[in-house]
DNA sequence: AACGTAAGCAACCGCGGTGCG
DNA sequence: TCGCACCGCGGTTGCTTACGT
């Protein structure tokens, strides 16, 4: 129960905000988001603080464009399984179920577009494969041109959008890193520096023998928690 | 160069499930 | 057993960027 009629903030997060919040998840663990929210200072429901962990923020975040293998796991698991998209998210790691969703309705949405310009000319035209639905799909075309979206960090080897921007995740991480071996107390009551950091953020994603293929070696970068709050960067 | 449209992404909202007192 | 608070999920919306005219 919020007794202190707050205006939550809403609205796009700052870098400070972020930083903020990864420091107290590093503090407090991933699930508690109400306490998170409410001790952080953060002027943010603790609903707002997970979905920008989870979406965000999570150090096993993979970023940039689906690969065409998760791009077909996508559509076999949504075959199988239908808007269970938290559910299909555990088959990808590194993705989150918003990532899979937004992917999946512009997908769509491309596809019905196809089928529309291909039906009205009502010329079958070997409508080829209407079986595979995967063919729209299985090379996204990207000529190589300004590719690189704004929020790829992944894919392309870094940050080509990093500098004038706003920041990127990997400038935060990096903050973090120097930071976090400080006592993260700044700006806290002492009391947070006596918690041990339980260990991080389960991982919710299963990474399952079936799991069609593993991260690869460039985008398992990934930051270890040590449970003295320091983090080991991988990869 | 300016404008309009489409695409992509992040964030919010509402609801149902679960755990705890 | 009931009520409350919190968490997680799926749907939806709004904003920003990219692209075409």
């Amino acid at each position: 129960m919020k007794t202190m009629k707050d205006e939550t903030r809403k609205g796009p997060w700052t870098e400070q905000e972020d930083i903020l919040l990864i420091n107290f998840v590093n503090l407090f663990g991933d699930r508690r988001w109400d306490f998170v929210a409410k001790v952080s200072g953060l002027n943010r429901t603790g609903k707002s603080c997970r979905l920008r962990w989870v979406n965000y923020l999570h150090p096993g975040l993979k970023r940039g464009k689906m690969t065409p293998q998760e791009e077909r796991l996508v559509l076999e698991l949504h075959a199988r399984w239908g808007n269970r998209w938290s559910r299909i998210a555990r088959k990808l790691p590194g993705r989150t179920d918003n990532e899979i969703k937004n992917y999946w309705r512009t997908h769509t949405r491309k596809k019905a577009q196809e089928r529309k310009t291909a039906m009205s000319p009502s010329l079958s035209s070997s409508n080829c494969s209407s079986s595979s639905n995967i063919t729209t799909v299985n090379s996204p075309p990207l000529p190589g041109t300004g590719e690189a979206s704004f929020y790829d960090t992944g894919e392309l080897g870094e940050a080509v959008q990093g500098g004038e921007k706003g920041y990127s995740m990997d400038d935060i991480w990096k903050d973090i890193e120097n930071t976090i071996n400080e006592p993260v107390c700044d700006g806290f009551s002492e009391e947070g520096c006596n918690f041990s950091c339980p260990s991080l953020a389960s991982p919710s994603w299963e990474y399952s023998p079936d799991t069609l293929w593993s991260i690869s070696g460039e985008e398992s970068r990934v930051f270890l928690p040590y449970d003295d709050g320091t983090m080991l960067l991988t990869g």
